[in-house]
RNA sequence: GUCCCCAUCGUCUAGCCGGCCCAGGACAACGGCCUUUCACGCCGUCAACAGGGGUUCAAAUCCCCUUGGGGACGCCA
């Protein structure tokens, strides 16, 4: 698994530029294990996937394990996982290796290694042995004089001699690299164009930590060149630390990539969208139920405008559409209310068959996750796995209930609410008040619903499954209902309502008849006569 | 504090190489129609060029300043 290459050269020519059709990009997505996938990941995710497809090219998961303090286990799965949800697996990864590999930076240690000791060797990288304290009070002095923080470059000037002595005494310390000082170091960014830093504004960055691990800055370039990126899409937080990344390429002889910074989502507030907000882990909309392909072109249509200004379109029309010169340059603010839009739509698009299916691998996770901590249920006092057994043991009667205007649901989770009723295991029947509530007279609320409920129980001439009305056509049913109305002097609405709560428990369902068409001659009977013994039971 | 990025309706934006824009679309909100409820659908309404200076016959569009927002300044990524 390690690789451990003898020196930089051998590197070069094991890992050699790639043999790809012109134009082609080679990118890569790096998301540290620390917890589980973000918006932010999936957002690039799709970006890199969607111009990999677009050129032809590679997209690499790289694993950025360099801070071992932070890891959390599982975190790395869960990555895997999210991307393979998402739709955009990676062509190269720690879960599927290529020839450029291993793609987790806690494997390819020796190689930073060897890096940092080549600008050692050529005098661009030192020892610094200063503690974290003494760097603390250097900064807090800086900025209280009104300078940009930086490194004092204590440790530059320590005479070899010294230097040497305090590594054979093992005293704690780090390397360096040594920024260019003079000419202002600028570079062209692939969406807001040429972007220019005075290089007093470059810090010396610490490359290799005391641990023995590289930074980010380290690691991730030497990645990227031995992985022969092409461009480097990363987002926005990163544009002030790029400066440094240039002088590095520099210092080692290499080829820029390209750079690319996308915008950064943004809440509410306006504020960077952060893995604390809660709300912002794929797991949080997974849990929802918003589908793959809903949560995918929510993505894309935050970071990209179409040019018709759509906002529902499939995934190969972005990538087939969407130009790198037309991303945005604000940062997008996360509205839900169009995800719900959007995946509204998508839902409404499954056959009722995909909508079963989904449905059910939706409470699966859900039963499962309830279980960690993570676990966030819109769903509540729900028996979640007698709800899934219902379904899967009549799955004609599911699709005919998940069947019935489906636009009314924007995500999975609406399910329950628009549809639940349908199953035993979510049915709530409607109590005494609620029924009270279209019909104060308890007693005439009953007598109504008896005389729903002649409609639905057989004539003594009737056979099964002739039961009226389930042999009605609409018009015929609506007569009847409207007739019962007028014999007990009430309005429609009061008779309909009445026969709606009983039937599911809400106040807000699809039209009565087709639902109790769905329900049939047996739960239509048993929930209107449920109901009267509710009336009854003063 | 220092540096960098950004600036059109509540949100995302069209427009930005100047006149066709008293600014268009979508989502949201609100109102109406449909109607046995809700949803869908259809119709409609509300709603923005941050401010100030230039340049010009003409500026949302070009320039400058101000203001505002965001990001970065870690032995985190």
């Amino acid at each position: 698994m390690l690789y451990n290459p003898a020196s930089l050269e051998e590197a070069e020519r094991l890992f050699p530029p790639r043999d790809l059709p012109p134009g082609a990009e080679v990118l890569r997505i790096a998301p540290s294990p620390t917890g589980f996938p973000h918006i932010g990941t999936a957002m690039q995710a799709t970006l890199n996937a969607a111009l990999a497809i677009k050129t032809g090219g590679v997209f690499i998961l790289r694993i950025e394990d360099t801070d071992r303090a932070r890891i959390v286990p599982g975190a790395e799965a869960a990555i895997f996982e999210a991307l393979e949800w998402l739709g955009t697996p990676p062509d190269e990864s720690p879960a599927r290796q290529g020839p450029y590999g291993p793609y987790r930076q806690s494997e390819r240690l020796p190689l930073y290694r060897l890096a940092a000791e080549h600008l050692l060797d050529a005098g661009r990288a030192y020892r610094c042995f200063c503690s974290p304290e003494r760097l603390e009070t250097v900064r807090q002095e800086q900025m209280k004089a009104g300078a940009n923080p930086r490194y004092d470059r204590h440790c530059l000037s320590l005479a070899p001699a010294e230097v040497q002595a305090r590594l054979r005494a093992g005293d704690r310390n780090v390397i360096r690299f040594r920024a260019p000082e003079g000419a202002p170091i600028s570079f062209m960014d692939e969406v807001r164009g040429a972007i220019s830093f005075d290089a007093s504004m470059v810090d010396d960055p610490i490359i290799l930590k005391a641990d023995g691990y590289p930074t980010y800055h380290l690691a991730a370039l030497v990645d990227d060149h031995f992985m022969r990126v092409t461009t480097v899409i990363r987002g926005e937080e990163w544009i002030s630390s790029t400066p440094k990344h240039i002088a590095l390429y520099k210092a080692f002889g290499w080829e820029t990539p390209k750079f690319l910074h996308t915008v950064i989502l943004r809440d509410a507030q306006r504020r960077k969208l952060s893995k604390r907000s809660g709300d912002t882990s794929m797991h949080w909309f997974r849990s929802h139920g918003y589908l793959p392909e809903g949560f995918r072109n929510f993505l894309t249509r935050l970071l990209w405008p179409h040019p018709e200004e759509k906002d529902l379109y499939p995934f190969e029309e972005f990538i087939r559409l969407f130009n790198v010169r037309d991303l945005p340059r604000t940062g997008p603010v996360v509205d839900l209310k169009l995800l719900d839009f959007i995946n509204g739509h998508y839902l409404s698009l499954r056959t009722p068959e995909e909508t079963r299916r989904s449905f059910v691998l939706y409470l699966e996770e859900l039963e499962k996750n309830a279980q960690d901590e993570a676990g966030v249920s819109p769903i509540s006092k729900v028996d979640m796995a007698a709800l899934r057994h219902e379904i899967s043991a009549d799955a004609a009667y599911a699709e005919k209930a998940f069947g019935i205007e489906p636009e009314r649901n924007r995500k999975l989770a609406d399910i329950f609410a628009n549809n639940g009723f349908f199953f035993a295991a979510a049915f709530t029947p409607a109590p005494r008040e609620l029924l009270l509530k279209y019909a104060p007279e308890a007693e005439q609320a009953a007598s109504i619903l008896r005389a729903v409920l002649k409609l639905y129980i057989p004539s003594p001439a009737g056979h099964i499954p002739g039961e009226p009305p389930f042999t009605m056509g609409h018009e015929e049913w609506e007569t009847a209902m409207r007739r019962i109305a007028s014999d007990f002097e009430v309005k429609p609405k009061t008779v309909f309502m009445l026969a709606r709560l009983a039937l599911t428990g809400t106040e807000k369902t699809p039209p009565l008849h087709d639902v109790s068409l769905i329900l049939g001659p047996e739960r239509t009977q048993k929930r209107l006569a449920h109901a009267l013994t509710v009336l009854e039971s003063a």
